[in-house]
RNA sequence: GGAGAGGUGGCCGAGUGGCUUAAGGCGGCGGUUUGCUAAACCGCUGUGUGGUCGAAAGGCUGCACCUGGGGUUCAAAUCCCCACCUCUCCGCCA
């Protein structure tokens, strides 16, 4: 969330920033509700302050073995008043709090104004193989080699769920620990393995909630929810943490499966890997010094990137324009994997600066060396990459006419030396 | 799932309704002493929020904060209820 000090004092940033991301906010009404919210709080003070007084008076007089009874009824009007004030702030405090958290952060200044069709395309990397046959799809190519049931998932679960078999299982498990391995022994990222399932404050913490709970899988029972992304735990790792300047920055990767209803998704990208309600992603997250973290931005894209470098996918790295920025960002770089069967650039990977947004919610901060002071600090992550669709681009671009799949070179000791994915 | 014990500042730990402005200790910061270090001694010590002064650093001032939320009371760290978390024992279990 944004700091109320800054929104009073910058309401102009504010209003542009809402505006770039075509976010319908009232902020007009919002900040009059603050005026009357500082009101309320001056006076529920100054009754507060009166009323401290009278308790002292009270004390000492029982201390001096003298009647406190009229002290004591005259607090007790005062008492009265405050508490009716106490449940008028109550009630505006809440409305205040939601729709702080409902304002945006605001996006950086490098970026493109305008929706997604501002966006702009950094750089690319790689070129297609040369395909001298139609390509299959991905979709057909599992079918043939028997790596992924569609329907047989559809029936444990629901449609849009995967199950991989044999060679397709092998190859999932592998790319997660070719990954691991990269960010831990070669980026310098700390594994964790964090729990799948957070509570209400986790969520809030990083943003997705209270906007985004309709596409969340819930459990009602014990309010807590299925992760969408490992940003969720791992950024909570220090929710209300002071870290000392000197460990900063802190880099940490995780492997978890993430959990996505896609309400509202149906007849988008439904066949196939392409949108999933459970995929594995591997994510990379970042807390660092706010001095530091654009170029920290830049080094967690290169680390991404370097696992479809290695993979040998081309792909191209795209700056999202302000209408494009999920809530909490104020800056993001997509990677968009090419999937020559289905002829379509798809995304595998969103790295993304939040500055001090999500720390100012999680309360996430630092204690500065020179002042002595608590900071906050700036949070960043991204998928270091997500599986599912990047599974669709391995296969789609390593198809052989005879339809088997070559295994990418750095995935081979991963898979046990099996070279080619072919009919058993 | 059942029974019990707990949750107090950066940390440990006292505190059963009003001199609590949270004792005492550790740690940290500053100082005295000192050839240097240590020890000893003295002083200081958190967070949030509102107002106000200031270019700023920050100052002054009010309020709140003893896990969170409700309640009792003129007054709650303290009494009552609920939730969460931790620990111990029992049960169940991969």
């Amino acid at each position: 969330m944004l700091d109320i000090k800054f929104i009073r004092d910058n309401v102009d940033k504010v209003r542009k920033s809402l505006q770039d991301r075509g976010a319908g906010f009232d902020l007009d009404s919002f900040l009059s509700l603050d005026e009357k919210r500082r009101g309320i709080i001056q006076e529920l003070d100054r009754l507060r302050s009166e009323q401290n007084k009278i308790n002292d008076e009270i004390s000492i007089l029982l201390k001096n073995k003298q009647n406190p009874e009229e002290k004591i009824r005259q607090t007790k009007v005062l008492s009265l008043n405050t508490g009716e004030l106490e449940e008028a702030f109550k009630e505006i405090k809440l409305i205040f709090d939601e729709q702080l958290l409902n304002i945006p952060n605001i996006p950086h200044v490098s970026i493109p104004r305008g929706d997604a069709s501002c966006n702009s395309i950094v750089r690319g990397w790689g070129k297609p193989k040369k395909i001298d046959f139609k390509p299959l799809s991905h979709i057909e190519l599992s079918e043939n080699l028997d790596v992924i049931d569609f329907k047989r998932a559809s029936k444990i679960t629901g449609s849009n769920f995967i199950l991989f078999k044999g060679k397709g299982a092998l190859l999932e498990r592998a790319l997660l620990n070719f990954m691991l391995d990269l960010h831990t022994q070669k980026h310098g990222y700390i594994e964790v393995f964090p729990p799948f399932l957070v509570n209400r404050a986790s969520m809030t913490g990083t943003g997705q909630l209270p906007k985004l709970e309709e596409d969340m899988y819930r459990l009602k029972d014990d309010d807590l929810f299925l992760i969408p992304t490992a940003e969720v735990p791992v950024t909570n790792i220090y929710r209300d943490d002071v870290l000392e300047e000197d460990s900063l920055p802190v880099y940490h990767t995780a492997y978890t499966a993430c959990f996505r209803r896609e309400a509202g998704s149906y007849g988008k990208d439904t066949r196939g890997l392409m949108r999933v309600h459970q995929f594995d992603k591997v994510e990379l997250v970042k807390f660092v010094n706010p001095r530091d973290s654009y170029d920290e931005l830049e080094r967690l894209v290169a680390d991404a990137e370097e696992v479809l470098q290695l993979l040998e996918i081309p792909y191209r790295v795209v700056m999202l324009a302000t209408g494009d920025l999920s809530f909490a960002a104020s800056k993001c770089y997509d990677l968009e994997a090419y999937a020559p069967g289905m002829d379509k650039w798809l995304e595998v990977s969103s790295c993304s600066n939040f500055e001090d947004f999500q720390a100012r919610r999680s309360n996430i901060r630092y204690r500065d060396k020179k002042t002595g002071k608590k900071r906050f600090v700036h949070t960043l992550n991204g998928s270091g990459i997500a599986l599912a669709r990047t599974v669709v681009a391995i296969m789609e671009n390593n198809q052989n006419p005879d339809g088997s799949i070559t295994v990418p070179e750095v995935l081979k000791k991963y898979m046990n030396g099996c070279e080619v994915i072919k009919s058993e």
